[in-house]
RNA sequence: CGCGGGGUGGAGCAGCUGGUAGCUCGUCGGGCUCAUAACCCGAAGGUCGCAGGUUCGAAUCCUGCCCCCGCAA
């Protein structure tokens, strides 16, 4: 079998690795990013690809830059078939792309063009898509910009939310993996130029992204919502505070009126009704600041809001990220 | 040692300048109604996170511990 040199950060990457493993890869090397700080305290956590590479006693590297040539000449002494990066978060050059004798192959959660970058499944949902996918691809310089291998397609249904969509696309990713390096090794692999119309981008998630813009159609909200549950969650700014609104739905033909952003009414077992910029929207599930999940009822119940309670946008002092 | 908020009947909250607990919802029983997630009457249900301290007396003050969460990264 190929010899694997896998790169690779988050959970979503985390997935194929392990199904790498478990189809019995040799994997030479793993390549995740440095520990960072997460969580309250500020403790540094390894990344979910270094814990499983570790559990599986599998040599780790945590380069600041993958760029640096002694870097790319200690991974190349591996002597890798091939790379396989997910999710990774750095760039390669294009020594880097050369490690593996066969190349380097790519999982993107998206159907590229499509939605390159850094946050396709958030952004596919905010847009509103209705389908979406997982691509393999040979790695060039460009950013999500090499040749098609093999794709596969999945519907955003209008009960999924990133959290639903990830699991699955992680899944199908390292399906479309396995699938990829058979094909690579029996040299049947495709290789088609990505084409040049449809080409979109998906920036990375900012903290305006976050932000709940009440003059917006109820729709729009609704998508947002869900893109960004479970995280990093969509707000807005009540009497009592920030106010995450883990889940939406619209409701286009609601008969009450009201300014964007007013709660128009109480829906008993439901929710609440907030007016939008066209439509209402029924809000199911919130989370006060320094409170856990509720369920909007339970807010209400709680003397969260009532009808007339006005939402607002906060003030963003700080555009600051990275 | 990054900043900060919170743990009160099944759920969400109030009470916290000390004197054994209240609200909304839910649950159970009854009533009204063609009917109802609506309305009316009534009931059950709480060692107020854990341990210790101060006090005549603490959910309310002090100390330690456990758990949860927001922000920031």
């Amino acid at each position: 079998m190929l010899k694997v040199l896998f790169m690779g950060t988050p959970e979503f990457a985390a997935v194929s690795l392990q199904a790498l493993l478990d189809a019995g890869y040799p994997v030479v090397g793993v390549v995740t990013q440095p520990d960072k700080p997460v969580g309250r305290g500020g403790r540094v956590q390894p990344s979910p690809v270094k814990r499983l590479a570790l559990q599986h006693g599998l040599r780790v590297f945590q380069p600041k830059r993958i760029r640096n040539p002694e870097v790319v000449a200690e991974l190349k002494a591996l002597d890798p078939d091939v790379t396989v990066v997910v999710a990774f978060g750095q760039i390669l050059s294009k020594e880097a792309l050369a490690i593996g004798r066969l190349g380097s192959i790519n999982v993107h959660g998206s159907l590229l063009p499509r939605w390159r970058g850094a946050a396709p499944i958030q952004r596919a949902i905010m847009a509103g898509d209705t389908e979406t996918g997982v691509t393999t691809m040979w790695m060039d310089e460009g950013m999500d910009t090499g040749d098609i291998c093999l794709m596969a397609r999945t519907p955003i249904l209008p009960e999924d939310t990133a959290g639903t969509v990830h699991d699955r696309l992680a899944r199908m990713g390292a399906d479309l993996l396995l699938e990829t390096l058979r094909r690579l090794e029996e040299g049947t692999a495709p290789r088609i130029p990505q084409p040049t119309e449809g080409v979109t981008y998906a920036s990375k998630l900012e903290r305006a992204d976050e932000v709940i813009d009440w003059t917006r159609p109820a729709v729009d909200l609704f998508n947002q919502i869900r893109a960004l549950n479970p995280w990093p969650g969509a707000y807005t700014v009540g009497p009592k505070g920030s106010l995450k609104i883990w889940k939406a739905v619209p409701l286009p033909d609601f008969p009450a009126q009201g300014r964007p952003g007013e709660v128009v009414a109480l829906q008993k077992g439901q929710g609440f009704v907030v007016a939008t910029g066209s439509g209402c929207l029924l809000v199911q599930e919130v989370q006060p600041a320094n409170r856990a999940r509720m369920d909007a009822q339970s807010y209400v119940n709680g003397g969260g809001v009532k009808v007339g309670t006005q939402f607002t946008m906060p003030e963003i002092e700080s555009w600051d990220h990275d």
